[in-house]
DNA sequence: ATCGTAACCGAAAGCGTTTTCGGTTGACTC
DNA sequence: GAGTCAACCGAAAACGCTTTCGGTTACGAT
């Protein structure tokens, strides 16, 4: 006993040299097969595992890879974020390698970490999430040689490795689901334009508006952070236009449940007066009254590739360009997407009682 | 250029030893003041940052903290869990050191996972969560001599180290508080028994009614697991009693947030006929329709607490029996805990109407 | 018998730190 | 002017692994 067992135990019991055991382990081609099936059982029974930081260090590299997190608007992702972590640990954990995550708290401090880890090398790549359409990071990174791989596109990845869903064909598809439940004023609450998903997500709208022969400019668009309160106050904008939209896209499920407080406020009901769809596919909105239509992208699944994608950077086995990815969003059906109600003044007045007596709120 | 700045370059560049540079690095008594200025000046220059793997090598330790996801019921808390991370990430950067997590698929994975990393003593502490009652978890570590701090107590806590929300008191202020309000009829939706915090918080509830000169025996109670599903088939079992409750304090936010599904789907309003708390202090129970009353604790700073437990503790700073602290949670008086209502009969016809026109979901 | 040639294996040099142990200065004492 | 003692620094071992290189065998071919 005494501490764990290291190469040079196992090498001494089987009366032969550390150099030969390393090599039978690591399965090399001028071991002898006897000599390995030893080896190994010996490794077996002593419960023999490298020591990482010796391995490491000989090798030079780290099998580790980092996982940057989002610093701000992380209440719009929350609920996925442990998901695709944990998509990526597992598949990681397959390869022996390790996953650490990395919390900046600015911008800037993210650089600093990209700094640092060019230096260590103590992590050998990197998965960014959270794209800007112009993001300094990718050069940043380009420049100090860390092989990454990001979550969503940016202006310039024709040339990096990326994990995307396409944001443009889900918005396209939802604007038409809901012009084929007959609507033809569909308004866009979109999140910050910073955000390339955001972009695309508008894109994409204004697309699935144009292919139904309606006309982009004259559709109603509000922009709002990522947040409840955002969409709330998106959609209370959108309610005193002139002519208010039948149906709304939301950038993503928060800034959705967000309108939806603000079209029941003004005595309406989601879902019939004005039908919403949201985008992340969150549990949360198959509990609210009534549950949100909205789209999915799946999170464990996308953190597995993330994390081969760059391991196969790391490696050096492909290409950044031979590591891009779309995949596709799925329309979830729940109960905020209807058709049209032909008699808005008069619904909205009968609605306008029942939501009231409906709102409780009175709490001691 | 060509790769990193090592301790070697520098030194050469001084003219000093790469020992020496090294020791002046740390700060050792026997470099004078003199050299100790040219070395980190120099090292400052050349950005130097020492390789992490040939120094924990070296050091026999690794720096790095692990975290052992929950992985079953994570939809439970994948909304806090971010920010428990977040928490943890930070708190370590401040010390250099690295949070890596760990993502086992069930429970004998996880001790293996336990075994591995005695062995390689890559990840020289762990932080374990989601406690049970009878851990098998703290035998096992404790055994291996791993480090450890855990996110909530269980029976043989005693000599080890945890962070713990006083889940005891919060269901007894909780159910005080219910009290208050007028009620007398106090239910409790509780999690699976073999969660140590479920036990607790039934507990809690039941040390609440006592306390309140009523009687614990015939409090209704139900059993669930951690879903809204459960929850709301928890509140239907509650709901078809002779003599149903007018309050219910749920063991956590999401099966409080099924529970309010199953008081509408009988035609009843959350927070009139019935009220109910929740606890965790999740987001979307604000933004849900009435808003959940629930309880809440940080999550962030629970983080750092129980990184700095555990470096304390790595470090042998201080003992397993020294690092125990219990939080207090607080309540968030929203929308779903009010008065009891006295005319249970007529309201009930009442709102049948409201909110059947109210439930939507009709989706194409 | 000799040589060549596989097939196997050991010795040893790294990887980049930390840390112990001596050794060299210079100043200071008597 | 010899001895003492700090103060300061360098040499070298150690951490545990990988990998190159060279050295032994055994074997068949000549």
């Amino acid at each position: 006993m005494g501490g764990p067992t290291r190469l040079k135990v196992i090498a001494e019991r089987l009366n032969l040299s550390q150099s030969t055991v390393s090599r039978a382990l690591n399965d090399y081609q001028d071991i002898s097969d006897k000599t390995k099936q030893l080896v190994r059982k010996a490794a077996d029974e002593l419960g023999y595992q490298p020591n990482m930081h010796a391995r490491r260090l000989a090798l030079g590299k780290s099998e580790t890879l980092g996982y940057v997190m989002p610093w701000q608007d992380r209440q719009a992702s929350e609920s996925f974020l442990s998901e695709l972590m944990a998509g990526m640990a597992r598949a990681l954990a397959a390869y022996g390698w390790d996953l650490t995550v990395l919390v900046p708290h600015s911008f800037d401090e993210e650089l600093e970490m990209f700094q640092r880890i060019a230096r260590t090398r103590h992590i050998s790549g990197l998965v960014v999430s959270r794209t800007y359409s112009d993001d300094r990071r990718f050069q940043v990174l380009r420049d100090l040689q860390i092989p990454f791989v990001s979550h969503g596109r940016s202006n310039d990845s024709n040339a990096t490795a990326w994990l995307d869903v396409d944001n443009e064909l889900a918005f396209a598809e939802m604007t038409a689901h809901l012009v084929g439940l007959g609507h033809r004023r569909i308004a866009h609450i979109a999140g910050p334009e910073v955000y390339n998903f955001a972009r695309q997500r508008t894109d994409g709208w204004r697309r699935g508006i144009g292919e139904a022969g309606l006309d982009p400019l004259s559709a109603p668009l509000e922009m709002t952070d990522l947040s409840f309160e955002g969409g709330k106050a998106a959609m209370r904008r959108l309610l005193v236009l002139d002519v208010p939209p039948t149906a709304v896209c939301c950038v993503s499920d928060v800034v959705a449940i967000g309108a939806m407080q603000a079209v029941r406020e003004a005595g309406l009901v989601p879902g019939r007066e004005i039908s919403l769809v949201g985008y992340d596919g969150l549990e949360i909105g198959a509990w609210i009254e009534p549950p949100l239509t909205t789209m999915r992208q799946p999170q464990q699944s996308a953190g597995r590739r993330l994390a081969e994608m760059l391991i196969s950077l790391v490696e050096g086995k492909t290409l950044p360009s031979d590591n891009q990815e779309l995949v596709r969003a799925s329309l979830v059906r729940r109960g905020t997407a209807n058709p049209p109600v032909s008699d808005w003044p008069e619904s909205r007045q009968a609605v306008r009682q029942t939501t009231r007596a409906n709102s409780g709120g009175f709490d001691s």
